[in-house]
DNA sequence: GTCTATAGTGCGATAGAC
DNA sequence: GTCTATCGCACTATAGAC
């Protein structure tokens, strides 16, 4: 027998999740989730920067695709174009699992630094897109505005998808209507 | 003599800015704040939520000028129009003091929990914007959307402000240069 | 105004995989 | 032998409880 089990940081993102679900996050500790996971306190912050992170550890596969898009989209594609391409990758990595993200939503929404954690990482995925569009020489001021302004797309449309009634929506064509709807937006 | 100096607000304030820009947040305690402003850490703790807060206590006066601006617009003005005249309020209370929000900025970018705080509170005036959108009868989902995206404006605006290497740029006209570059915006 | 719990860090030791 | 994941312990600062 192995001296550890394999999989701590499965095990942990799962332990965390059931706990901060059952007690709240601010009235579990790190040494109870760890506990759970059958490792030490010491153990989770090797696995995880902070208490936090357990719940956002997979926003690195979002950035992976969204930045892989963008670097495939057509080369006549206009900065909007590109972002919504981003938006579908993103959605692609994020849709296949809405009963995980309305669990995590329950949780985040009931803790203001789960939020803060939440935004931040909302804002790296911005300067993912923006430094996507520049390499595609998008000028900067632009880039940046379209980034930002695709994010906007994703938080809302985001969270009319967790918060929907029904099972059957999809992510990404909610993401398509809201981005639809922000270009079409006037004065 | 008093028993204590007036406005230990406005002196803790001072003393975390000016220790953050010299030292760094995390190499500031809460301690030497309270020291350098007279007054012990747990009067610190009575003023600010916490360490961050001592960084943010002026998105009051911006979220109840965005509120008044909003109450104050021509009924038959549309949705994005409101959020401009939203965005004009803020510029008025954040504009005339650039030189603070360029040092406040210096530190808040050197630092992820920073970033994060500000995140949420403008997130906040999203949450001020929709309300006072739904508050005129802009049904949920665009309210939501042109709150959001008004936030967009402000962060982006903001940044160039600050950025900006010229004293004479306006905080009010670069946001509602965005703005107008967000409507603009064609897929 | 003091006391305490918890988050988070640094370092050395350990045990297995290769 | 090297590399990696773990433990265990000592330690500091925040933040809240008393």
């Amino acid at each position: 027998m192995a001296r550890w089990e394999p999989g701590a940081d499965g095990r942990l993102r799962e332990a965390a999740l059931t706990l901060f679900l059952e007690r709240g996050y601010e009235e579990t500790t790190v040494a109870e989730i760890a506990q759970r996971a059958g490792v030490t306190a010491r153990t989770y912050f090797r696995h995880f920067a902070d208490k936090r992170e357990v719940l956002f550890s997979g926003a690195e596969g979002v950035r992976a695709g969204m930045a892989e898009a963008m670097a495939g989209a057509p080369a006549d594609a206009t900065p909007v174009a590109v972002a919504g391409l981003a938006l579908d990758a993103a959605a692609e990595a994020i849709g296949h699992r809405r009963d995980f993200y309305r669990q995590r939503q329950v949780v985040v929404e009931a803790n203001v630094e789960l939020q803060e954690r939440e935004l931040m990482k909302l804002a790296g995925l911005a300067d993912v897109l923006a430094a996507g569009l520049r390499e595609r020489d998008v000028p900067d001021p632009e880039a940046r505005l379209v980034a930002e302004a695709a994010i906007t797309v994703l938080r809302v449309g985001f969270h009319r998808w967790v918060a929907s009634a029904h099972d059957t929506v999809d992510l990404g064509v909610t993401l398509r209507e809201v981005l639809g709807e922000l270009v079409g937006l006037r004065g």
